[in-house]
DNA sequence: TTAAAAACAGTCAAACCATCCTGTTTCAAG
DNA sequence: CTTGAAACAGGATGGTTTGACTGTTTTTAA
């Protein structure tokens, strides 16, 4: 099995070496495979994302894929490392702009970790979450992107908010409560669509963490 | 089918009729396998429920199973049903006590809540919610199900804190940021597990009630 | 030009699953 | 005691899924 897969390489870059392209490119079929993945796993759920499945979703066939993925497994595994991958530059570049005129830094980070709640990618990793909790296997490929998403979030939070950094209690507290509460609306969110009410959560969420920032406990 | 499904009826009472018992009594087995499903579901999840799963773990052959229940689904349905009925009961009898020495209404009610939260039933009913995105069959099962708790939880809230009916506002919005600051921190209670941060999110949670219930907008 | 390597296609067997089917035992009514 | 119905057992069938295997085309490097 001569195939890496350890990194993506859409088009045209990748330092290091100028390796042999043109069959490199295909490489991109491997992309190919691991957003039809991701496509399948938003759609069907982890359960019904079958490499059959994938295969027809990508246009391929199934040999064809298992060329490039040996098992479903080892496409997983690249689903996960592309959605992390994927995930962190989309928080990362909401979160290093300047916020809105009329908005704050507190309603750019509800609004940035609110909008990524609603992105089909974390539709399919949560998907992905459920599973591992009965699949060990899946539970060891997850963790550690799970893990590292989660302390770039409160790393990126605490850069946000320089002026809490004193105030751990209440940081920590807002933290949590953010995440609790972005988290169990997003999951309602998966078979009930956003009302008014949300919204009505959000800013009061917002009051909160300004409240937070302000006090000391 | 000459069997009732409506409540559980392990020996000896059920008012109205004395049916052909002895025979009867073998409902039980009924209650057997769903008791069987449940369990698959906390410790495999949806996916990985099978009928052959089930009936190993209720004891029976498949021949058996599928003579109680004809069809995987059906099993799903009365697993539902029941679920549904035991959750309902366990609510409504944890909101009908008084609170204990030391607390209020709100500490109860969100105790209450957060301990229906961590029951195994609450993850059998989580697993088939997360599948029932996918799968609009069950999603028919389980919708009016999931509804009927959510109103349920909604009326017995009004009753509890009468002094908010008239804050409808304020009373919608913490009854909001209750359900989804607790479901999230269910739902990541899934994968890790409970810590001091938490119960200081809930506590936070009982102070902005009692605010909400306290103040008017 | 030629030959090796990689991309791609499709078939196959083993495992598993849901359901159907035929038997066997238990029980209660006649 | 007989008879029929229901509880139970387990094999058979049809369908999926996975991963291995064989064959074909394209690309690249010698």
């Amino acid at each position: 099995m001569p195939i890496d897969h350890n990194e993506k390489s859409t088009v045209t870059h990748e330092a290091g070496a100028p390796l042999g392209w043109q069959a490199q490119k295909s490489a991109s079929t491997r992309q190919l495979i691991i957003e039809a993945a991701i496509k399948c796993l938003v759609d069907l759920g982890y359960a019904r994302t079958t490499t059959t499945v994938i295969a027809a979703k990508a246009g391929l066939s199934r040999g064809a894929m298992l060329h490039h993925f040996p098992s479903k497994i080892s496409i997983i595994r690249a689903a996960v490392d592309y959605l992390h991958a994927k995930r962190l530059r989309a928080f990362r570049k909401a979160m290093a702009k300047e916020p809105d005129p009329g908005a704050d830094h507190v309603r750019m980070g509800v609004e940035g970790y609110w909008a990524h709640m609603k992105h089909p990618w974390f539709v399919a990793f949560f998907e992905m979450a459920v599973a591992a909790r009965t699949d060990k296997e899946l539970a060891a490929i997850l963790f550690p992107a799970q893990e590292s998403f989660e302390h770039e979030w409160y790393q990126t939070s605490l850069e946000l908010f320089p002026e809490w950094k004193r105030k751990g209690e209440n940081f920590v507290l807002g933290f949590d409560l953010s995440r609790y509460v972005m988290e169990g609306m997003a999951i309602s969110f998966l078979t009930h669509k956003e009302t008014e009410r949300d919204k009505r959560v959000l800013r009061y969420l917002e009051e909160k963490l300004r409240e937070l920032a302000g006090k000391d406990r």
